[in-house]
DNA sequence: GCCCTTTCTGTAAACGTTTACAAAAAAGTG
DNA sequence: CACTTTTTTGTAAACGTTTACAGAAAGGGC
């Protein structure tokens, strides 16, 4: 491996001459640029990082805890941060957080290693005094999920807004048994789609029954079943508004099973707008976030803190919009 | 930050002792390790990894190069390698690689910085001198993507094979005219699976028109655009096999959008089992792959390299098999 | 030519570890 | 007890950078 030192003698000056080219940080006379250039070109020099790493105490690392890349909305947001991460030279240790509630321990000691500058989460999903404690240790920034009363920088969509968007339009064209089946109610995000479809519906004078609140976890599985507990009650509803695209093609696979038409007998929305919601038959209407750019949004926050910046504002709030797919039975 | 030294001095012994604790490299006595811990835990000193990594020239951390984390069929795969990488104390540093061609330049900088030991590539799409390069000089394997020439180590499904059983159930099922879309040409993948297409339509003597193999990308708009382009031809197949589950979904759409039944009129069946394979409508015969084990194999061999083994078997195919669907128009 | 700035360069000390080597202590052996 | 062997410890030199500091060179003004 070629070193500053060799390089600095074949170009025939000392290695802080070379660093200072290198770095070009410091004004360096023409000439000598130009003969460590070629040394550094002659060998093929690069710099190694890990002992740069060292000395400077920075490693233009950050660390992304994801609670599952499989799931299409994170890994698009992981390609928001990882793109806009390439773009200013930072690199991504991915944290595939599988149970993260278990790894708290690793997750710390990684930070108290040193071996990242900052770390972005996707996932609010662990005990608030860590995620304090991460926020004053380390630059920490929360992409996707809110978490009440800390002073750490977010970006994310209003869940209550959306939600009560989505639920506005459900009763604007008509629906007046609208239910809803809801993430794992412990993560904010839920309860606050939850409470923003409870806002639309009391906006609207309308009551609904408490089983029309169904409590899922977001994926296929719950969206099915839970469907049909739905669609076994007494007065089934004419609308299911489902807190996530892989439990609205649940439910709409649950339904069909039953000989029910999406969207004839029944509407059913979804939440997020992954690529299948367009694809799948029924198309869903669904709530899009910019995903890439809350990635983008994050990685710009958590490279902010880590150059030393001061964020003042804490929320970024991002703009979702409703899309209007046939799921829900209202032709544009 | 606490650093080895402070910790020596409150346990009062030196610094190698201290780094003998940690690693548990070296014999220490007993009392004079219990001292240590004791002064680690009261000063809640963490080792600082980068100073580790200069020293050691080690990072435990492999260069991951994905083309894409969106795709179902690589995050899975991601998933894989991550999980076996947090089992062994590995990292994974993530580099999405769009335009992967493109990055070449950026991605053998990396690997000359020593900031990791190794990398895995889920692609091949880069020119075999830099493929070349990369298996002398670092430690590289390549998952999902055989190339032919060089020898590195690479595990994968055996394309051909698994192509050819797919169009020979085809065949045994009933169906005469069977088309293949293809996936991008210049990648060795895509050229496999459409060897084992056509090995199985000559074992089985039978002939298609040149026009029944279709180019595409992987992608649903592919899938539905040379499906419509197949369905138009004076005689259209009666089965399309589409080399991804993703082409194979835009195909059944193709049709439907053209009021053929699938697989009523024509079979489709598809490639990789992604998640929606089983939860689209219809359910997609397809090729599963064991994404996981690609995935901690391919770390496996990783570290292994690392570690400094020498492997000795380049070539590691996993088990892939046929999964039954109702797009098939077969009933099990 | 002299003095004062300004610009450029080199020396050497960090950064926080690991580890070769030597020295000290402990354990065996007769 | 004296000697040898084994085990445990400490000292100090790396690892490859960056950068404070001081000194040299160059430029400017008279």
């Amino acid at each position: 491996m070629t070193t500053i030192r060799e390089v600095a003698k074949e170009a025939g000056v000392s290695v802080a001459t070379v660093s200072r080219v290198m770095r070009e940080t410091d004004k360096v006379s023409k000439e000598k640029r130009e003969r460590v250039l070629e040394a550094i070109d002659r060998l093929n020099y690069q710099p190694n990082m890990i002992a740069r790493f060292l000395r400077t105490s920075k490693t233009r690392t950050v660390l992304v805890v994801v609670p599952d890349i499989t799931n299409p909305f994170f890994s698009n947001v992981l390609t928001g941060i990882q793109n806009y991460a390439n773009q200013t030279g930072y690199h991504v240790l991915l944290f595939n957080a599988v149970n993260i509630r278990n790894q708290n321990h690793e997750l710390m000691e990684m930070l108290g290693q040193k071996q990242v500058d900052g770390i972005i989460m996707l996932t609010s999903q662990v005990e608030k005094s860590l995620l304090e404690k991460m926020n004053e240790a380390y630059n920490l920034v929360l992409a996707c999920e809110y978490i009440d009363g800390i002073d750490v920088p977010t970006v994310a969509i209003d869940n209550i807004s959306s939600s009560r968007k989505m639920t506005n339009h459900l009763i604007q064209i008509g629906y007046r048994k609208i239910a809803h089946i809801s993430g794992e109610l412990d993560i904010v995000l839920s309860v606050d789609r939850l409470k923003g479809y409870k806002q639309a519906l009391y906006e609207a004078s309308m009551d609904v029954p408490n089983a029309y609140i169904q409590e899922g976890d977001f994926s296929y599985e719950a969206g099915y079943n839970l469907t049909l507990k739905l669609l076994s009650l007494e007065e089934p509803p004419d609308a299911i508004f489902a807190a996530s695209d892989e439990m609205a093609m649940g439910a709409v696979q649950a339904a069909q099973s039953k000989g029910i038409q999406i969207p004839e007998d029944i509407a059913i929305v979804g939440f997020d707008d992954i690529k299948m919601a367009s694809i799948f038959s029924p198309a869903l209407t669904t709530i899009a976030q910019p995903t890439l750019n809350i990635g983008s949004k994050a990685m710009e926050l958590a490279i902010k803190r880590m150059e030393g910046e001061v964020i003042n504002k804490s929320q970024y709030i991002l703009n979702d919009h409703l899309i209007v797919r046939k799921s829900c039975g209202y032709h544009v």
